[in-house]
DNA sequence: TCATCAATTAGATGGTTGTCGAAGTATCAA
DNA sequence: TTGATACTTCGACAACCATCTAATTGATGA
């Protein structure tokens, strides 16, 4: 895990159900579970071959991950760039397992 | 952590789905949040008087979490207890460990 | 400038789900 | 057996949400 990671990020109540909200969906998860392993820029084209959806679909998905701060957005030129918020999904795992257990 | 919560659980991707569900109603959180820092039986009785909620509407969340597999329930005459199942919280952190980061 | 491509937004639709009241089931005590 | 209590199930309703098509914005290259 690097450094960047392991900085504590506090979450409200808001910011913890609307990631709950957003890994609740499938495709959103595996989208997510792309990004995040991939370690570095994703660009949104990469998702749309991959995972047979329209793009006005893949918008409003992405902007669910971006809204819960689990990924984060960079234009370059007429693309769209997407990087995982390692942080933010750390801090939600501790959460979940402060709150519940 | 006790030695139960140790012993690992394959989740199936379904299962992953219905704990990622159960999880997104804040109301259900906080009933299992309750459940779970009890680290005992919790009756159903005492949930009704926290959470002003219709009977109905509180076993509808119950089946739920029990549908996915993070709490248990025992008919005790006519109450029902509720215990949570550390195991599988755990599991899904794993789950959500080493497919997001 | 114009055509093209990438992505977002708007609007519509169908399916899901949280909620409740009312009726049903099960247990216990008198 | 009767009544009360605890919970479940049913049916309905409203709100939410994933999805699509079509229209729009924005950037690039010819």
């Amino acid at each position: 895990m690097p450094d960047a990671a392991k900085q504590s990020v506090e979450l409200s109540e808001d910011q913890i159900q609307l990631i709950a909200r957003a890994l609740a969906d499938r495709r959103r998860y595996e989208i997510l579970k792309r990004i995040a392993t991939r370690n570095g820029a994703t660009p949104c084209s990469d998702m749309r071959e991959c995972f047979d959806i329209t793009p006005a679909t893949l918008s409003h998905h992405m902007k669910e991950l971006e809204t819960a701060g689990l990924v984060r957005s960079e234009k370059e030129g007429k693309f769209v760039l997407y990087f995982p918020q390692t942080r933010v999904l750390y801090a939600y795992l501790d959460r979940l397992k402060s709150d519940l257990s």
